[in-house]
RNA sequence: GACCCCAUCGUCUAGUGGCCUAGGACAUCGGCCUUUCACGCCGAAAACACGGGUUCGAGUCCCGUUGGGGUCGCCA
């Protein structure tokens, strides 16, 4: 038996989440799913003074709405304080950790002077071999790696390939803050260990921080896990995404009227691809997407695409589901229902969006009689009027309602008085709804509904 | 500044040395369909950043240039 494969989406919680930590847990779940692993969800939470209840809702909500629920219950990194702790103690003891008492302001020194030398601004290591009887007084000391100085480190990134950094270009990383709370790169390796991940998929970001975990591993004699580094998405301008750019929170989206599949679909494809496939089922991702195929490069965030992704799985929304999305957007009088169930098809083809789909349905929620625009009623003669009453005469006659029959008699109709077929449309279309452009009249009026379709037209007439 | 990464149509991408006269999707433009608006269908325009190698042959391999990105916290 192989260890399985775990995976893990681990957040900070100190904001929404976006469109980039949504498809990075996307990646995490579909790799793991696809090995028959687990998906796990680390909430990276040892800043205490950034970390919020709302940021950690947000989060939980926004991966629950795209259908990344993780495999177990999220794990807090701050309930594993203590043994962060523990193994810095441990490494200390060992001889592989040291204790330094530089202040914030020798370390900023350090660094401007570092960079007036245009040198890589690092902590110089100038408590290393120092001896702590030496400390000034009152100063509460850090914990600091004792980091290999010579050779080189050698990360064979799943996505990125071999990536080789020489350890001299690494400073010894705080492992124990001041206050003796552990830092991220401790807790980010303990914790990985713990959970016995074995793939860390990860935005790029993060990929010199790879180097420095694994030196934590080797030094506390773990063997590391297996590193993909994803690249970042920008904004559609090619500008970095952050808050004030194009970065909007997931919630964000689904306020848009984004369907949670279509956004998976297009996230999947954004730095990812199966040929040329573009349209696919989470089912189908998951027995593709095996680590291959990941792009190197970064990509920009495309709303038009989004737009035609999105309106591809609207298509498939049935009336069961529309219903919901609407009644959550507006509300639905009872003698609407039959209508919307009538007229769902027209309404689904005409959306890229569901609330363009809500605005659409409209028509068919809307009580008469109608407000007919300006523009509207400056292109209707009295003649039309006069049409229009004759063909509320027809429909009245008719045996029965279905779009067929609807067409058929619309098109005889016209055609007996020696008129064109938009010259009885256009005049209808008003009738019905009030608007100049609109679905099929022939779709409308069934949708609509004899009785209705009747009242409109006398609405429209008298 | 140092280190690291990246580079195919406007955008997302296919391409793993000959199948490339560089394919698909979105967007754009034109046409068809047509009662308007959409949908759908057909078509067009549109890219290998640049310069050197290697090779019989390079979008594909190597080097450099340029451009973009990331990291360099007692944040994660």
């Amino acid at each position: 038996m192989t260890k399985p494969i775990i995976t893990r989406f681990a957040p900070s919680p100190t904001g929404y989440l976006h469109v980039g930590g949504a498809r990075t847990a996307l990646f995490n779940m579909l790799f793991a799913r696809h090995f028959d692993g687990l998906f796990l969800l680390r909430i990276e939470d040892t800043d205490h003074k950034r970390s919020s209840r709302e940021a950690i809702d947000a989060i939980v909500d926004g991966l629950d709405w795209l259908g990344l629920s993780p495999d177990k219950k999220p794990v807090f990194q701050s309930m594993n304080l203590a043994r962060h702790a523990q193994i810095a103690k441990k490494l200390l003891n060992e001889g592989k950790a040291y204790l330094c008492f530089c202040s914030a302001e020798e370390l900023a020194e350090m660094r401007e002077k570092a960079l007036a030398e245009k040198r890589s601004p690092k902590y110089d290591g100038r408590w290393r071999n120092r001896d702590p009887k030496n400390a000034p007084a009152g100063v509460s000391p850090v914990v600091r790696f004792k980091a290999p100085q010579d050779g080189h480190l050698l990360l064979n990134d799943l996505v990125q390939g071999e990536i080789r950094v020489a350890n001299e270009e690494l400073d010894d990383m705080v492992l124990l803050r001041a206050d003796g709370s552990p830092t991220y790169m401790l807790s980010v390796v303990v914790d990985d260990h713990d959970m016995q991940i074995t793939h860390v998929i990860r935005g790029d970001d993060h990929l010199t921080n790879a180097f420095r975990q694994i030196m934590l591993f080797n030094a506390l004699g773990w063997s590391p896990p297996n590193y993909a580094h994803i690249p970042l998405i920008h904004a559609s301008d090619g500008n970095k995404l952050s808050k004030r750019h194009g970065a909007l929170g997931i919630e964000a989206y689904k306020d848009l009227g984004y369907l949670p599949e279509a956004l998976l679909n297009y996230l999947a494809r954004l730095g990812w691809s199966h040929g040329d496939d573009e349209v696919f089922s989470l089912t189908e991702a998951i027995s593709w997407f095996d680590g291959s195929n990941i792009n190197k490069s970064a990509a920009r965030l495309d709303l038009n695409k989004l737009n035609s992704i999105n309106a591809h799985y609207i298509k498939n929304i049935n009336f069961d589901r529309f219903m919901r999305i609407l009644t959550q957007r507006k509300e639905v009088p009872p003698h609407a229902i039959d209508r919307l169930n009538r007229g769902l098809p027209g309404l689904l083809n005409r959306s890229k969006t569901l609330n363009e789909l809500t605005e659409k349905a409209a028509i068919y929620l809307e009580n008469r009689p109608l407000k007919y625009t300006k523009e509207s009623l400056a292109l209707v003669s009295v003649e039309d009027k006069i049409n229009m009453k004759e063909l509320s005469f027809v429909f009245n006659g008719l045996d029965g309602w279905d779009q067929k029959m609807i067409e058929e008699n619309i098109r005889y109709f016209a055609e007996r008085k020696g008129i064109k077929l938009g010259e009885i449309a256009r005049p209808l279309r008003i009738a019905l709804t009030g608007f100049t452009s609109s679905f099929s009249i022939f779709e409308l009026s069934f949708a609509l509904g004899k009785k209705e379709v009747l009242a409109r037209i006398n609405d429209f007439v008298t």
